[in-house]
DNA sequence: ACATTGAGCTTACAAGTGTACGCTAGTTTA
DNA sequence: TAAACTAGCGTACACTTGTAAGCTCAATGT
């Protein structure tokens, strides 16, 4: 087995253990060095041989959990370009996406408020980009002013977001029931951007 | 000195050592109990005197911060009724409140999130409290049906609450763009709602 | 006046932590 | 084939943690 290659599934393994230990009870700055070094099955000392810091292991897992996020919205927009309305095709697949990558969204949920100024920050970039990414789309599909865009597309992530966080340890009907009331919540937004556009073309 | 007396005041004084020892890189599962015990003053083992764990002392906090947050309802209300506009007023006083009660309201962010089922569960309650309040205001204020109404309160708050953690860690100017941006924000939402309850009245 | 109570202390211990140090053994390179 | 490299390991150490046990002594109750 190569070497370069070995060292590589090690360190997947390390990356690996540390998700699944980040259940509901669970945030980074909770779980220990060796906790993760015994989960994935060597010395707490190898540790070191892939990462400096539990920090930069972190940061590592932010990025992964980002990088979901953007297969996310790819994912969205392929299924709104094959119809069935944009507001509600978004919801439903973030909403799929929280159930299938449950540890995922937790992580990037927890570390948004978390203890840890670097993880705050990574995790908020990663916002930020869906947020300039909606803000494009809007613009691009209804021709709304930057700053409207901007102002109706930031609300929605955080009303999406919130929504998230309440449907992430919910029952399925918990579920339907909190994306059903994001949808209308995202229409509230939407026809009010829309008319306050309008008061601003006068 | 009264000897009740004198417990209470260890018990207050085990209560803000807590507070101040949560600041940005802390939270409350992070602290610990001797921790508390060293910043208030008392020997680690005089902690039990008080309280049977550090998450019964949790739970106290965030009932504290619980109540902090209904005196700030209340001044938002005595503010209102002196004219200024509803979300005007209800903005500023809420970022009033964090600029000046910066731990509390950062404690209550970061455990809504947090790792501990009963926090989450208790700062929800306190959320809640805040949109059953507003939803109630909404709807002898102007006359929205109760599901509309709802609806535009839990967006409102959730609204209200995201643009708090963007703003707790900001500068002066970076504040009043935060609440510029959130003001317009729940005017989407106001008319949004308006608008859908003229729809189902038809 | 005396006995009881209880807040706070000191001491002690077992468990868990991060990480320094040096070794082993297999892979890679020359 | 010999030399260099390195992923992973075992041992060790200094800390911090929660909390059990038992003492002190001032406030309280009788």
């Amino acid at each position: 087995m190569n070497r370069q290659e070995q060292k590589l599934r090690t360190r997947r393994s390390i990356i690996e253990a540390a998700f699944s230990l980040l259940d509901e009870q669970r945030s980074l700055s909770s779980i220990s060095l060796r906790e993760v070094a015994r989960e994935a099955g060597i010395a707490p000392t190898s540790f070191y041989r892939h990462f400096k810091d539990i920090d930069e292991l972190g940061l590592t897992l932010v990025d992964e959990a980002g990088l979901a996020l953007r297969q996310l919205m790819r994912q969205a927009r392929l299924r709104i370009a094959s119809g069935g309305g944009v507001i509600n095709t978004s919801v439903d697949t973030f909403m799929e996406f929280i159930t299938a990558n449950n540890n995922i969204f937790r992580l990037l949920l927890r570390e948004h408020t978390g203890t840890s100024m670097a993880f705050r920050s990574a995790v908020l970039r990663e916002i930020k980009h869906f947020t300039v990414e909606l803000t494009d789309y809007t613009i691009s599909n209804t021709g709304l002013p930057y700053n409207i865009a901007n102002l109706q597309a930031e609300a929605m992530v955080k009303l999406v977001f919130s929504a998230g966080a309440e449907a992430l340890d919910a029952s399925d009907e918990q579920k339907a029931n909190v994306a059903q009331r994001v949808k209308l919540q995202l229409r509230f937004v939407a026809n009010g951007a829309l008319q306050a556009a309008a008061q601003q073309n006068l």
